[in-house]
DNA sequence: GAAGGTAACGAAATCGATTAAGATTTCCTG
DNA sequence: CAGGAAATCTTAATCGATTTCGTTACCTTC
């Protein structure tokens, strides 16, 4: 392995001198500098990451923790995208992406303790169970963190514009004529409850008026769930004319269950997902959805949690909202 | 931050000491080894692997690499699974987990640098374009790696039985008196030029023939592509009774244009796909394919470069191949 | 009781890089 | 040309943990 101290045997002088000229200090005549850099480029020297974390007390390294059980995990392509967007950005801005997990090695470390144990510069928490005491202990810690879609008192959160999103979703049915709209809604989480509370209150201020039955609780990002779901929606007396379900993935297991039905998409009933994965844009017909802004919400996520690394003092928590976008597809149709 | 110091000074002893007891060294008295131990413990005392690190030459970290330009990414679920199954394995072993890309930070390292840089122990690449020079440049390098569905002369590499696999899928066809069978494959690499050889052999084997328009090129892991070819496959006089996609994301691109033509399946034509993926069994009909064993994959990927890493001596190169499974699902009709 | 053995612990070097403080040389300027 | 500023470079401590090689004290054993 090349070091400082090869390159200054090399150029006969300190390592000291190296090290400053490599990082571009004042005090070193220009011409050693360039004599440096090319002894360096030279040998094929490579600067040790982690010496100088060490040493400065900065490694550099951010920490990424994916870990919702129900189905929040990497294998989600709105959560892929999110993670890749904060690695993308994080390289750029010289940071490298370590994962974060519970009972860490045969010590069984925590989140908060694995961080740690990594000098992870901050961690983005880009979902988690936050009602688990390990969450909330590294969220509490002293450890900079950014939040995905949740709000923590005196963090900084990035968050999906749920309350928007659902709201013009209804209005894009209300505009096609619909009126018994259904929704089928995620157990209730700060995500899923802002999206229920936005329905509700938009049908409310459309005058459409929504039955008990029309409102089900099914799990989150869970095919089969929503399957069933959308059976007992079929059995009612009046049936919707259109369905609103908790997610895009959550949609093929009610596509299912209406196609075994005969019910056909858009025809006999309209229905509308959420997230916008690419795979809603793949399928035929294209599904109706709202595409929240999962690149923006991993790029800004990188961003801040730097930002808050490099300048902790001219630091405050601030909640960014990222705004999405209503994807219009084809499965809500005109009607009436 | 707690370190060795705190507790060697709480206990009244050198940080040797306290070092040695911590790690398990012979030469400390148990009732010592039971004081600093419950000091530790009082203090919430974490070990730095920073420092660690770099005294001992090791930083029990590993690099994983994703960077396959035709959907080899992150976001598709085979590799999400491998993924995740590489990073439980590896976190098991007291491993964490680093993503290495190119053009790192301000000074656009590449991957080899960047593996070097952050001192990981190995790298898995998972996927990657081998005739980039970036990736070459790792895998001849001194850094343990394992490949996956790639061998490299001197290398580990994890395979999967893309030969057995593809001749499962003709033969399952066949019995199912197909004779027909058209196979859209992706452009070549080693992975699909395999499964290209195996549908060859093994359709001449059972007396199949195959005429040449019945072998198209696509993009992989890309749907438009495969529905391109699909389009053209049912332009010709004669159709083939069953068409093989490249993989099972691909198969939807085919499947919009079947529809699209009112061409049903498996009704009046039938299909197979590729991979396993979990949406594949999600759709209606289930698609009939060929499950690779992405969490073996991963977990031997890991368990194979921890070994690597750990008992270099007694090492020697091995080339794994896990076996997937065939699944039936309902996309195959009998016919004839 | 002298020689040697062993158990338990400590001193100090080390990994590679950074950085405050100091040393040396160069260069002005009045 | 003396005095001091400016430019340039070095010394040495430091980050936290590991590890080699002692050292000390206490036993054995003949």
């Amino acid at each position: 392995m090349v070091t400082i101290t090869d390159i200054s045997r090399a150029c006969g002088v300190s390592r000291a001198t190296v090290s400053k000229a490599l990082n571009g200090a004042p005090d070193i005549a220009p011409a050693t500098v360039e004599r440096i850099r090319e002894q360096a480029r030279a040998l094929g020297y490579l600067p040790n990451a982690t010496a100088r974390a060490l040493k400065v007390g900065r490694s550099y390294n951010i920490g990424v923790l994916f870990s919702d059980p129900t189905g929040g995990g990497i294998s989600h392509e709105f959560f892929s995208t999110i993670f890749e967007n904060i690695k993308t950005e994080a390289e750029r801005l010289g940071y490298d992406i370590t994962f974060i997990g519970k009972d860490f090695g045969p010590l069984s470390l925590d989140f908060y303790e694995h961080a740690k144990y990594r000098s992870c510069d901050g961690v983005v928490i880009a979902s988690a169970d936050f009602s688990e005491p390990a969450v909330r202990r590294l969220v509490e810690s002293e450890i900079p963190t950014v939040t995905l879609d949740y709000t923590f008192e005196g963090r900084t959160s990035i968050l999906s514009d749920n309350v928007s999103g659902m709201e013009q979703l209804v209005r894009f049915a209300y505009e096609n004529g619909h009126r018994r709209i259904a929704f089928i809604h995620g157990e209730l989480t700060s995500v899923t409850q802002k999206r229920l509370v936005s329905f509700r209150r938009t049908c409310a201020s459309l005058g459409i008026a929504v039955p008990q039955e029309y409102i089900r609780q099914a799990v989150y990002h869970n095919p089969k769930s929503s399957g069933l779901e959308t059976r007992a929606l079929l059995a009612l007396p009046e049936r919707p004319t259109c369905i609103f379900f908790p997610d895009d993935l959550s949609f093929l297991g009610g596509m299912n269950e209406l196609e075994r039905n005969g019910v056909r998409i858009p025809d006999d009933i309209s229905v509308a997902g959420y997230d916008g994965i690419p795979l809603s844009q793949i399928l035929r017909p294209r599904l109706t959805t709202y595409r929240q802004g999962a690149q923006e919400m991993g790029t800004e996520a990188a961003r801040l949690l730097v930002e808050q690394i490099e300048y902790p003092d001219m630091w405050l928590p601030q909640q960014v909202t990222v705004r999405g976008e209503l994807v219009k597809g084809d499965t809500i149709r005109r009607i009436g």
